[in-house]
DNA sequence: GTTAGCACTCATTTAAGTCGAGTGCTAATT
DNA sequence: AATTAGCACTCGACTTAAATGAGTGCTAAC
């Protein structure tokens, strides 16, 4: 059978309907929402085929019809489709001073989530390469040292450590030079055994306070594992959709969106497979994330160069309004686009 | 009347049995309870007196009673009376590089929250001096400088700035002395415009510099605010308790969890009026957070010195296991109290 | 090919009925 | 005087049955 003008049409107009109630919807609705252009008995026919077309479905005999996933695939692919024709502005400049990835991102999330009304999740870039850039040790207290180490990708991490010895600032200063001469560009597999002892023999008196840095600088760049972040927000925005709101599914929803262990999972696949946009639709069970096979999922990939990528997803009900959503987040990635550009140059 | 001693270990019975239970216990579940000493109709008398005197309530006429208010407070205020008899240990050391304390924060409200089963809350530390302890300017790439700050307390900050003129490393590093010299010790509100138009005139042709870094470091020290944050775990425990998990209520509280912003009232309370071990119990209507009308909260103030307190919350349903919640607030406070004092020496 | 009409289906709502845990009261017992 | 056994009574929770109505599929007419 084939999928004619007519089919397409009742088939979005039942899954527009749909997304705006959340109810099955029946024949002669759908006869008033098409301007009366076809009787109820014919649309009831047409329905009838989209059935068997596997497009919709009956709950059960005497209800309407709701959207399958293969529906929504439909109705998602051919929204995909259509270009970009605006672009709305969002209005606060989100990105107001760097200073806090970590801060700015939650904000994004926030944002989404509220612009939306769907829960939305960000992920921190991931860094591939820990190349060392720079280190820097001070002075804070008497017997306190502060390091600062940058990785590249201008990651920076703090670590405070006390000492035991008495160290002089020339002393200071001499170590600092020697660590980054000796150390900086180097990768952590790269700062082996050979290196270190050698640094701690060119150290002389100070080669525990080198051990002890050289320790908290490995800590630190193998810890980007630990500081890999996942935020969400507006995870009760769920509760505005009758569907996924029985204390079953909801807590199972949210426990999941808590625990952002298994959230990597959408990340990771959405970093992979990535279409050419960027931009990922699951549908129920197309998530790769259990928890959400009655949900929706739009991931998008963001870049930051050097390497740094991260996702930034939206999950809703299966009948979230694609069209925003989608147009939300091409919409986010062009500004974050610009603003990283910008920062670079 | 009199709340005798039969009457009290009645009480204690009912209040224990529906902690577990959820439900209304009656007058034979009680006479089982306590060793079938009384039969269920003295009990029953006895549960009439209580009633009246406030301390329980009959949901509906042919149920059996559920702890008031009023007698969760008894309960409480007999455990609180109670001297900390055991110390539970802990499992995980669970500051084992103090490096991030957010990181931190957050695995320890982690913790809570999967140990006693309920929401936890966990604020980072409120900042009430801020003097300025030490600056330090890097350069990590050819026109990019790192601006580290700290602050009393070693709350450390980073921005990256980019600057248009050329700097050698000497030039950095007088700036950095005279930016030491002259900044270190003072709050926000001393560095007025005559510290910063001599740090200027002495700066010479790197004003310029100096004007951006000090904008940098103002915003940092100011961003206390921004940087207060309230980190929660465990949310979605609430589910356990069919007395919370109901779609209204469930969805409101979670929602109040989610934004943190009113967990702020919480905070403030329990930095004011604490009582003597900084532990606060407030049960129902108690809360000066609405959405808590039907929980019961926890909470305690933790102190790190310098005048750094925080705040850690525990949030679950009137039943909760006062007994329980206390021992390991208490008991978290005993170990962070020590972790902190080793810290300073 | 389209539409009106009608019998049929079935989730949901409403009403009535049953069940049983639990109470309050009274009278007997200790 | 305190305790307990016994019993009628209450009322939410659960069960069952009937009523409702949105929606369908099919047939026959247009």
């Amino acid at each position: 059978m084939e999928l004619d003008e007519r089919k397409v049409t009742i088939l979005k107009a039942i899954i527009k309907n749909y997304m705006e109630t959340g109810e099955p919807v029946g024949s002669r609705t759908i006869s008033k929402y098409v301007n009366s252009k076809w009787s109820s008995a014919t649309i009831r026919n047409e329905m009838s085929d989209l059935e068997e077309m596997g497009y919709i479905i009956q709950p059960h005999t005497s209800a309407g019809r709701i959207p399958s996933d293969k529906g929504y695939r439909f109705y998602v692919d051919q929204i995909l489709l259509e270009k970009d024709n605006e672009v709305m502005e969002i209005k606060e400049l989100m990105v107001q001073r760097m200073g806090r990835l970590e801060l700015v991102l939650k904000a994004l999330a926030k944002n989404l989530a509220s612009n939306t009304n769907y829960a939305a999740m960000i992920s921190g870039p991931q860094y591939h390469r820990n190349k060392l850039k720079f280190i820097q040790l001070s002075r804070v207290d008497a017997n306190k040292l502060l390091i600062v180490t940058v990785v590249e990708g201008n990651i920076i991490k703090n670590t405070m450590v006390t000492i035991d010895e008495e160290i002089s600032d020339e002393e200071l200063l001499n170590l600092n030079i020697l660590l980054n001469t000796n150390l900086n560009g180097l990768t952590i597999e790269e700062i082996n055994l050979g290196v270190i002892s050698r640094l701690k023999e060119e150290a002389g008196v100070h080669r525990q306070v080198v051990d002890l840095v050289l320790n908290e600088v490995a800590a630190v760049i193998k810890a980007d594992g630990d500081d890999f972040q996942i935020y969400t927000s507006g995870a009760t925005n769920i509760f505005k959709y009758p569907e996924l709101s029985d204390s079953q599914k909801a807590s199972e929803l949210l426990s999941t969106l808590e625990h952002t262990e298994v959230l990597q999972e959408l990340v990771g696949e959405a970093g992979g497979n990535q279409s050419e946009t960027g931009i990922q639709v699951y549908i129920g069970d197309e998530s790769p994330v259990q928890a959400m096979k009655d949900c929706s999922v739009v991931t998008a990939t963001y870049d930051l160069g050097e390497g740094l990528k991260g996702t930034i997803g939206i999950i809703g009900p299966k009948r979230m309004d694609y069209e925003k959503v989608l147009r939300t987040l091409r919409n986010l990635m062009t500004q974050l686009d610009a603003t990283f550009k910008k920062e670079e140059r």
